[in-house]
DNA sequence: GTCAAAGCTGGCCGATCGGTCAGCTAAGGT
DNA sequence: ACCTTAGCTGACCGATCGGCCAGCTTTGAC
């Protein structure tokens, strides 16, 4: 053996997570994968049965986190739902960047799959609850460019003390929903 | 001939800017745009030197104007700046919704490519003129997320008439900033 | 009517993709 | 010392990609 078992995972995962997030899922190849990683790309698909897999095993987490933001929005209202919609969504995003970043990358060509997260239905209800309940067309938009505004410039390169940014972000959304700031 | 060569040329073109923006560059093959198009393959490289001069093309229109948006940029300072930078961006987005839609999908594959729009510097420019000329890591935050709030909202999917998007766009993205809404 | 050129296509090419397989190496229980 | 098995690999496969080319059909100038 090469390497301890253990170890020659974590580091394809670790090397998956970075070029996915960097090009890509459908930008990067399995041979990325091995150089990256130092191994063959027969090695990976030994550990993993195939390249889907890896990146099953990459966005595992980030589905029953953002399930258990969900199901503490839904019993909230108004102003109230959309401060906690905006203080979860800041701490999920920052938690996952390079996930997020997977997923934005190749929206289109992932949310087909059923074992991943349902991007589609988890956007609906998180505009929702930032929206405040309204359906007011105004209450929409804002809602959209609050949660991509957070979710995005989180996934940027800022180079930015984690705190700050973290504050920083939940202000700026909070005054793109219109809601004072404390 | 089996239509006006301009027709030929002006179908495949709007194919492509519909696949491209629906499922990026290199998620669009050169047979699903000669398919879409009702032609043959060859016929898409008989009009075109190669894939990247499609997308050369489509693009072409873009640079300009947001060239043209940085020069106005150049000279303000200040609110001034930031008002004026909301307004310029809203507008190119909309204007240009699919174009964004694609630039966005393959960043990192598509800005090596020296014909085309400079993006790092542009979102560079962008941001410091949003920010109204301030380096507070603050002020960078809120431009980043205004910035990104207008463009993918607005190369989002939401079912509203363009004015009422332009209107709530521009509102979301000046209180994003701290600024009055007029 | 003739013919050069434009418009268009089927068939082919090399490269690269994800994935398979037989087999080598070394660890560890007995 | 022996042998099973986990870890790992080079070589290979079919599919698909972007791109090329010889040649067919139609047009329009003369």
């Amino acid at each position: 053996m090469a390497r301890s078992a253990t170890t020659m995972r974590a580091d394809i995962l670790d090397s998956a997570l970075r070029l996915f997030a960097a090009h890509g899922f459908r930008g990067t190849s399995l041979q990325d994968i091995a150089t990256d990683a130092g191994c063959s790309k027969a090695s990976l698909l030994y550990h993993f049965t195939n390249k889907d897999a890896i990146l099953t095993e990459l966005l595992a987490p980030v589905g029953p986190e953002f399930a258990e933001l969900e199901g503490r929005l839904a019993a909230l209202d108004g102003e109230e739902a959309a401060r906690a919609a905006v203080a979860g969504l800041v701490d999920l995003s920052l938690r996952f960047r390079l996930q997020v970043k997977i997923l934005l990358q190749d929206v289109d060509a992932l949310i087909c799959r059923p074992e991943l997260p349902d991007v589609d239905g988890l956007t609906e209800r998180l505009t929702d609850a930032l929206s405040g309940r309204s359906a007011a067309p105004q209450a929409r938009v804002w809602a959209w460019m609050a949660m991509l505004g957070i979710i995005l410039t989180s996934a940027g390169e800022l180079a930015l003390p984690e705190e700050t940014l973290r504050a920083e972000l939940t202000r700026g959304a909070l005054r793109t929903l219109g809601l004072p700031t404390d």
